[in-house]
DNA sequence: CCTCTATGGCGAA
DNA sequence: TCGCCCTAGAGGC
């Protein structure tokens, strides 16, 4: 579930339902009580995207630091006027809620409130976020081309750029044809150019799908409106043989995790 | 019912 | 580099 595209999405859906209101804010888990109790009531001025962060901003002044990590999940309620609160489901850390709706949040690697300091500590170690308006992709792309280190490495590394994950790493690594073993320096500046052009738009159109669909279409040989199943919409992510070649897919640890690519299409 | 897996990241070695 | 945290859905029996 949760790339980048996963929190710039939660940010705008989740914005429409809070923003500008009173927010009561719970933990029926009981994990995050102390700080819930910090801003409960709070009116909520802004949710911001940061990579893989989630950051809300509540007209105290303290700002919630939300990290999904790979296990958690939001959970959007709506209710009609007058509806009670549904009982929690399962083990849930943060409940916001209003009068209209009921967001739980389960399972997160982080989880608390903060200042906007502390906030700011978080942003200042991540590199360029893709799918913000601010990003400087300079930033990024001057570090991967001095870099000895694999493209596979440093897409993964949110101090390098910050929203990819294992599965736009090597979708987007497929598209251009880059070994992700590749080193960084090895790499051209206008394949980097490309490559971060790459990024953006698989970024945008997770974003506008909810959810991850990096395949075009017209390869697949699909009726164009079927919902893809998982595992369809990928080049080489978990698949066992390329989608546009058929040779058998590989995978090459790189910062730790399996990087999937085709041995053919992306030649070393 | 159980076991396995997952799109992350941290801190201890 | 490894172990660990955290949860839910999928699939097997």
């Amino acid at each position: 579930m949760p790339e980048g595209h996963t929190i710039h999405r939660i940010a705008s859906d989740h914005a429409k339902l809070l923003v500008g209101r009173s927010v009561s804010v719970s933990s029926p888990q009981g994990r995050f009580s102390a700080d819930a109790a910090l801003v409960d009531g709070d009116v909520l001025d802004r949710i911001e995207a940061y990579g893989k962060h989630l950051f809300l901003w509540w007209r105290s002044g303290y700002v919630g630091h939300v990290h999904l990590g790979l296990f958690g999940r939001f959970r959007v309620q709506k209710l009609t006027i007058g509806e009670a609160e549904p009982v929690p489901v399962g083990a849930v850390r943060m409940r916001l809620s209003t009068t209209s709706s009921v967001i739980d949040l389960a399972g997160p690697t982080a989880c608390a409130i903060f200042t906007a300091s502390e906030r700011d500590a978080i942003v200042d170690r991540l590199g360029p976020d893709p799918l913000r308006s601010d990003a400087q992709p300079a930033r990024a792309i001057e570090r991967i081309s001095r870099s000895g280190q694999a493209l596979g490495a440093l897409l993964l590394d949110q101090s390098v750029l910050c929203g990819v994950g294992n599965v736009y790493r090597a979708e987007a690594l497929f598209v251009n044809g880059l070994h992700p073993s590749r080193r960084g320096r090895d790499t051209s500046p206008d394949e980097l150019v490309t490559l971060w052009g790459t990024v953006v738009s698989m970024l945008c159109k997770g974003v506008k799908d909810n959810r991850i669909v990096t395949v075009d279409r017209r390869e697949l040989g699909v009726s164009s409106n079927r919902r893809l199943r998982r595992g369809e919409a990928t080049y080489v992510y978990h698949r066992d043989l390329c989608l546009r070649c058929g040779t058998p897919i590989q995978t090459v640890k790189l910062a730790g995790r399996p990087c999937y690519y085709c041995p053919r299409c992306q030649p070393s």
